[in-house]
DNA sequence: CCCTGATTCGC
DNA sequence: GCGAATCAGG
């Protein structure tokens, strides 16, 4: 992918508006966060908040890359999103029907420095929704989950959980709490 | 560990 | 010009 004059106008656009570089590589797709910053360095707009004074630092040179020389991509990384639609039906897990009803009052459990929008989930951060997509307040859990697998442990446990073990469980704890 | 931006330098 | 590798830091 190239910087075409609208990859580089957005690329403009979200960073001024403060987006981190891996949510604009994320959002332009086919690059990655290095390429981002690179770029923004390159057009000038480096110091968007607060950049005190670098000072100089000794920068290692890197190792001798002695390989193709036409294939610039040898790990190929994710394919991140092509587009926020593409993710968002990633992150619209099945499960979220069949358990709606119990997953509300979980919304005040998770941490809004812990929360997730949709632009920083990761691959290793429980995509599990939380309240009405179509409202303003819509996030993600975003706590850490292991790789690969979709939530954190919390949200795992209910995913997964048969119905019935569900339903022992939610009377276990009401009975504790009273 | 996760992440952030900054920098260097081979291509 | 591009961006991976690396550094430095939160």
């Amino acid at each position: 992918m190239s910087w075409t004059n609208e990859r580089v106008e957005l690329l403009k656009k979200l960073w001024t508006e403060g987006h981190s570089a891996s949510q604009i590589a994320g959002e332009l797709g086919g690059v990655t966060r290095n390429a981002v910053i690179g770029k923004v360095h390159r057009l000038g707009l480096s110091g968007r908040a607060k950049t005190p004074a670098p000072a100089s630092k000794p920068r290692r040179s890197r190792t001798t890359t002695a390989s193709t020389s036409s294939s610039s991509r040898p790990s190929a990384p994710q394919p991140q999103t092509q587009g926020a639609t593409a993710l968002k039906m990633e992150t619209a897990p099945a499960p979220v029907a069949q358990i709606k009803p119990e997953a509300e009052p979980i919304a005040e459990l998770v941490p809004i420095s812990e929360r997730a929008s949709i632009l920083t989930l990761t691959e290793r951060t429980c995509k599990w929704p939380i309240g009405d997509p179509s409202s303003d307040d819509f996030y993600f859990c975003g706590r850490s989950s292991d790789a690969g697998v979709p939530y954190c442990a919390h949200h795992c446990k209910i995913a997964y959980q048969p119905v019935s073990d569900r339903r022992r469980d939610r009377k276990a704890v009401t009975a504790r709490a009273s």
